[in-house]
DNA sequence: GCCAACGTTGGC
DNA sequence: GCCAACGTTGGC
C-alpha cells in the first residue's frame, strides 16, 4: 500500500464537503507530475487531504476506491482522475508550520515542491504525521 | 532543442 | 497583495 497527499483550496472544495459527499472524483488535475501520481494510486491507498491557501493543514484521510480513469471534465485523454472516499478525520489537524519545524519531514514535496498538488508520502513520513495527529 | 516569456500555485 | 518557484508555451 502506498501513501499520498492531495491539496485542495477549502474555498473550492473543503474537507467538510468531502465528508458530506462521502466519495468524490478527484478531477481537474492539469499537471503532468501530479497526473503521474494519480495514475500510480492503487485501490486501498491512503491519501492525506490538505487545505491550501486557507487553513494550511492536513485535515483528514481519504482512501482510493477507484483507480485512475479518464478525467471526464476534459476532452484531452492525457488527464486522469481517481475516486476518493472520506475515510477518517484527524483528531488534531496537522499544520504546515509543524511539518516544516520537523527536520525529518524536510524532504516532503509539500515543503520542497509547494506547487505539486498530488504527491507521494513515504511510510516513515506518514507515521510521523499520524503521531502529530494524535 | 533551447530558452525567454508568460501563467499559475501557494506561502507569507 | 506580493513574490518565489515552477510548469508550459511558442519563437527561433
Amino acid at each position: 500500500m502506498n501513501y499520498w497527499l492531495v491539496k485542495s483550496e477549502p474555498g473550492s472544495y473543503s474537507w467538510d464537503e468531502f465528508v458530506k459527499d462521502k466519495t468524490t472524483d478527484w478531477t481537474g488535475v492539469r499537471n503532468y507530475g501530479a497526473r503521474n501520481n494519480l495514475q500510480a494510486m492503487k485501490k486501498g491507498d491512503l491519501v492525506f487531504f490538505y487545505h491550501s491557501l486557507e487553513g494550511l493543514k492536513i485535515m483528514g484521510i481519504g482512501k482510493v476506491v477507484k483507480e485512475s480513469f479518464y478525467d471526464p471534465t476534459t476532452e484531452n485523454p492525457a488527464w486522469v482522475a481517481v475516486t476518493l472516499k472520506a475515510e477518517k478525520k484527524l483528531k488534531n489537524p496537522v499544520a504546515l508550520k509543524d511539518l516544516k519545524a520537523d527536520h525529518r519531514l524536510k524532504d516532503m514535496a509539500l515543503i520542497k515542491n509547494t506547487r505539486l498538488s498530488v504527491q507521494p508520502v513515504k511510510p516513515s513520513e506518514w507515521e510521523i504525521i499520524m503521531q502529530y495527529a494524535g
